[in-house]
DNA sequence: ATGACTTGGTTACCAAGA
């Protein structure tokens, strides 16, 4: 089995690439974040008639997640039980199913802007949410992982380079810190391979030049419990799905399973 | 030059992304 997670930056802008890239790489199951639409305006039946069910959970011009799915969709969970609000509204940041003997939720943890904004206070409260929303399936023996852009630079060598981020959000202590507290919920990081340099990013600015000149992070994470990661055979950031006219400036990490 | 793309909405500009 073949799942991913892919920040596709509108889905309504990218579904012409969207399906090539699901036929291409013969994804089973995708978690999408960013979709930027209406639930009404989710591309449900091209999609269907690619062969994919989706749990969609968006609304207004930002967020939005998605889990695509064609090995089966069950149990979905719409939101993130117990998470913060952000002026009043609770965002669509996160969804949850149960698909072909794996349970995936697809998260687009918030940005939090700059360090001390109220971004990034909500920032911190939606990964200690998560951590609460999570720690059941994490602890359990189904295969169970937390896909998506979680918004932080695991490490520094995660990051092109650490003195431009100085300062910064995405490599802050706290943030890391928020991510160790889920780790020790039962999930581990499962690290891609990198298909060209020493280290996978999954994503690059669209300024600047960025792809071309590598000055990528990685944030795209697969956050996985003991039985999901026993059956991983192999994970990679696609970045030839960044290349082009019209990519997202996130590339789809990829992870194959035993099952 | 406190910005260099890209997106969708309050559109012939803005906020937000990271």
């Amino acid at each position: 089995m073949r799942v991913a997670t892919w920040n596709i930056n509108s889905v309504t802008v990218r579904i012409d690439r969207l399906l090539g890239w699901l036929e291409r790489s013969g994804t089973d199951v995708l978690c999408l974040q960013e979709l930027k639409c209406e639930p009404a305006a989710f591309p449900t039946e091209r999609l269907r008639e690619a062969g994919y069910e989706a749990a969609v959970h968006a609304g207004g011009r930002w967020n939005g997640v998605a889990v695509l799915s064609r090995v089966g969709l069950d149990e979905v969970v719409r939101g993130l039980p117990g998470g913060p609000e952000y002026d009043g509204v609770a965002e669509p940041r996160s969804v949850a199913a149960s698909c072909g003997g794996v349970r995936v939720w697809s998260v687009y943890v918030p940005n939090g802007r700059e360090v001390g904004h109220p971004h990034f206070t909500y920032k911190l409260g939606w990964l200690g949410a998560l951590r609460e929303a999570v720690a059941e399936d994490a602890a359990g023996a189904r295969p169970f992982a937390v896909l998506g852009d979680f918004n932080v630079a695991p490490e520094d060598v995660d990051v092109w380079d650490r003195s431009v981020f100085e300062g910064s959000t995405h490599v802050t202590g706290e943030e890391r810190a928020a991510l160790a507290e889920l780790r020790a919920a039962g999930l581990s990081d499962v690290l891609p391979r990198p298909l060209k340099y020493e280290r996978a990013f999954t994503y690059w600015d669209y300024r600047q030049l960025g792809f071309p000149k590598n000055r990528g992070m990685r944030i795209d994470l697969v956050y996985a419990n003991e039985p999901f990661t026993k059956l991983v055979t192999d994970a990679y950031a696609d970045r030839e799905e960044r290349k082009g006219k019209g990519a997202s400036d996130h590339a789809p990490v990829v992870v194959d399973l035993d099952l």
